[in-house]
DNA sequence: CTTTTTGAACTGACCAGTCAGTGCAAAAAT
DNA sequence: ATTTTTGCACTGACTGGTCAGTTCAAAAAG
């Protein structure tokens, strides 16, 4: 039952890895099940011994995505306030960590965002919390930034945790289709400098 | 033969406004030609004597989609430098005329934003040449302003101008989704204070 | 012995694209 | 003035193929 739990968790990870780029790269309708199966190295009847149905696996590759995220966010905004350091690295350390996750799952980022917007779908519900848990953590640290003084009072902090996270979102994204010989710290200093605010003025 | 290419034209502005909404909604793969044809008011036939496919209507409506676009935010550029205005009002033009672009045509807008980052896909090198000629109309603004040493020479000119507009797609896209009791000007005010570095001190 | 996987065959719904035919208004013929 | 022709725009039933999901007996894994 230990053992048989890790052959089950094997195959899954198998299959959301495979499901992942063929999605990211067809989406989902256009991606087959049977080409899943292929790729993931399983038979089609594995595939609905591991999941319900085609929709299912999806919509539980998006909760295991999006978790990694949040987690990849908490720890960078909780190093930073362990070692004592101000908001804006908090948010500095967050947009670096969202940039290693996007480096390392790039088809994810790339699902996620196609899928985000989109009404009268399935997983619509689904998305919606998994997106609140993501915005929430970026949410928080402009929220003790401005309770501290650290940040502007005047910010609208839903929006602006929207614009950071779709600037870093499009930013990286574009880095990776468009841009792939920029290094990871270009993107980061990029993204650095627009934060804190130097691109007018010097 | 003027009216009969009006009946043309009438026809297939029918046929965009249906395909961009549905497509919005469900994405390509899952949007069927009969669906596209009902919310048009039109037989399925009449959409395969105007386009050659349901790829090539998609991809036409691509191109006046981003065509709009890029023509809005030329014209808010132009507007304020024939205005004598600064580098940063006129970024701050383009946003405004983005957001009111977005909001005009949301499902447009949220479309392009799944598509943009598919790879293998049949419409791939339409999206590269559309967005190119976007992302140019940014790009000269900020070339511009470092020119003439209103913005920091030490920008990176294609990410910060990627970062730009993702900026304000996704925050755009997030006020259409999830905080519609915004108004263009408090989503307009959140994006100009991160453009011109208010959000950290004051 | 139980759990998990295999693989191949099958079903039934669904859908892109086709095509023979309709309607109609303007031009040409009478 | 009336009839006939032309061709554009549109129609919708039909076809050939695709694919999610099912079934199951047998094998492998543990």
């Amino acid at each position: 039952m230990e053992s048989s739990r890790t052959r089950r968790e094997v195959t899954r990870q198998k299959l959301y890895e495979a499901a992942v780029t063929l999605i990211a790269e067809q989406g989902f309708s256009s991606t087959t099940v049977d080409e899943i199966a292929e790729r993931a190295g399983v038979a089609k009847g594995t595939v609905y011994y591991n999941f319900k149905s085609k929709t299912e696996l999806f919509e539980e590759l998006l909760r295991h995505g999006v978790g990694l995220l949040t987690a990849s966010l908490q720890a960078a905004a909780d190093e930073t306030a362990e070692r004592g350091g101000t908001k804006v690295e908090a948010l500095d350390a967050m947009i670096r960590a969202g940039l290693g996750f996007i480096d390392r799952y790039p088809a994810f980022t790339q699902l996620y965002v196609a899928e985000l917007w989109r009404t009268n779908r399935a997983w619509q519900s689904t998305l919606l919390v998994v997106r609140q848990e993501a915005v929430a953590v970026v949410e928080t640290v402009l929220r003790d930034g401005v309770t501290n003084g650290e940040l502007s009072k005047e910010i609208d902090i839903p929006l602006t945790a929207a614009a950071l996270v779709g600037m870093v979102l499009v930013a990286a994204l574009d880095w990776q289709a468009f841009q792939r010989e920029r290094t990871i710290d270009d993107v980061h200093s990029a993204l650095s400098l627009l934060l804190r605010g130097r691109v007018s003025g010097h």
